[in-house]
DNA sequence: CGGAAACTGAACCATGTGGTTCAGTGTTTA
DNA sequence: TAAACACTGAACCACATGGTTCAGTTTCCG
């Protein structure tokens, strides 16, 4: 199996964890906001808000700057690929077990009827 | 965008969070487990790993049966598809605003080695 | 029957999380 | 220049997390 870096996985599915970051990111997904238009947005503090950003941040999945008085923040340069791939390579797993057991299900049923001449279930 | 069920997303990805529940959840791909064969694998008590694994069965990453004295846990009949399908939307939006961004880059490149004729970079 | 094995539950601990308030600092703007 | 704005940092709070130990309970095996 390939793989992953723990560390960076741990930080990003920590950071999808919550659905206020996960809304930051389809906002910041429309366009760049600052932080306040996010605290305004997400009905919290600005030192709430920040908080959030701050986590993303780390995960790399935004990053920010700031200019004059405001920080702007924009989607980061990850683009999941790691995340999805974990999920994918075990949705895989799942699915050969799942098949297998489906397969045993129906040669059962299959049996089960032709043994018993049973129509119910 | 298609709405996702916010508490479950939150409790997957929370599990998925956990270098040692990522890797309770490959191992059970590879076959059943009792709670105290993954106490031992992860070198951790046994009610530790009782925790994890209800932090898994509460996501719906898997289910557990005690027989006897002993409970196997077996992956859980989630496919993560609903994480998938999150994540894949947004690795849409990302793509999309990189997208722009790498062809106006690419222009301002183009108009570059055009006007100033420079082989740099 | 009696001991060991497998789990369960309560209690505890250190640390992290999601939020707040309060008191700044630096930047605009009127 | 003074007020308003946008952020920052420290401190605090309640609660969750990742782990432990200890004291059961139930089940198996000899």
């Amino acid at each position: 199996m390939v793989q992953f870096p723990a560390d960076r996985l741990d930080a990003s599915f920590a950071a999808l964890s919550d659905a206020t970051r996960r809304g930051v990111l389809e906002r910041l997904g429309r366009a760049d906001a600052s932080i306040s238009e996010l605290a305004d947005t997400f009905h919290m503090t600005l030192t709430g808000m920040k908080k959030h950003v701050g986590v993303l941040e780390q995960a790399g999945l935004v990053t920010t700057q700031k200019v004059g008085r405001v920080r702007t923040c924009t989607l980061g340069r990850s683009r999941l690929a790691d995340e999805t791939a974990w999920i994918e390579a075990y949705r895989g797993l799942w699915a050969s077990r799942f098949d297998a057991l489906d397969r045993i299900v129906e040669e059962l049923k299959q049996r089960e009827t032709f043994d018993g001449r049973r129509q119910t279930e």
